[in-house]
DNA sequence: CCGACTCATAGATGACTGTCAATGTGTTTG
DNA sequence: CAAACACATTGACAGTCATCTATGAGTCGG
């Protein structure tokens, strides 16, 4: 179970060295991202109707079978990225608030940091 | 050799399904910055004097071999992350202006796309 | 021009990971 | 209860990648 982004806490990568504990978080929680079919999913949830989605709306547009998609929302959620509600027989996902945000403001100097 | 980040061009995650191509694009160019040895890196060259570093400045600090670094500052510059310069013997290099931004307004919604 | 120096390249290896088929675990319906 | 449904888990496999050692390619000083 890795760190969940809404505890990601470091500088920004522009303002100085980050220690390798900082440097392992961060990558850890940009290789959830780093994932065409993941960011695809992102997208996809955001858009559908309430903001929400559940596994079997999430298949056929992929294009990948139930235990794929499965997987990608299992690591979309432990990273903090993905908040999950199980209603009935479905499990229902939603964009976790500004978890991409956090991500941002690690990579993105402010920019009165970024003159030389 | 991946497109370099000056090229990526596609709306922000959040704000709908990407396409499978824009997809690959921007996890490609996540995928460069998802290592912690290169987010070290970044960080490193950025707050050397004159924001620029020579390879030998950097293995040491880093704990890694000479070819690793060669490799990751390869990755860097072809994705578009760093401008390298030849100067003798050494080969210097610094942080493209404005490669990361480009990530996090891929990343980021505007907030006026956020509210549900 | 020869040795030292700095970086780049090549090849090998171990670890990680995205995908699938098969199966298990709950949940609803008849 | 039994059957169907939706999702989760497991195990296997192929592909990718970070790292190292060894070597090659330019460049400067004596």
């Amino acid at each position: 179970m890795p760190t969940p982004i809404s505890e990601l806490c470091c500088s920004p990568v522009l303002a100085g060295p980050l220690t390798p504990e900082a440097a392992d978080d961060l990558a850890a929680a940009l290789k959830v991202v780093a994932d065409a079919t993941r960011l695809r999913l992102l997208g996809l949830i955001r858009t559908q109707p309430g903001g929400e989605a559940c596994t079997c709306d999430l298949t056929e547009p992929l294009g990948l079978t139930q235990p794929t998609v499965t997987h990608h929302l299992k690591v979309l959620f432990e990273a903090g990225f993905l908040e999950r509600e199980r209603r009935g027989r479905q499990t229902y996902y939603r964009i976790a608030p500004g978890s991409m945000t956090v991500l941002c403001q690690a990579l993105d100097p402010s920019p009165d940091l970024l003159p030389a």
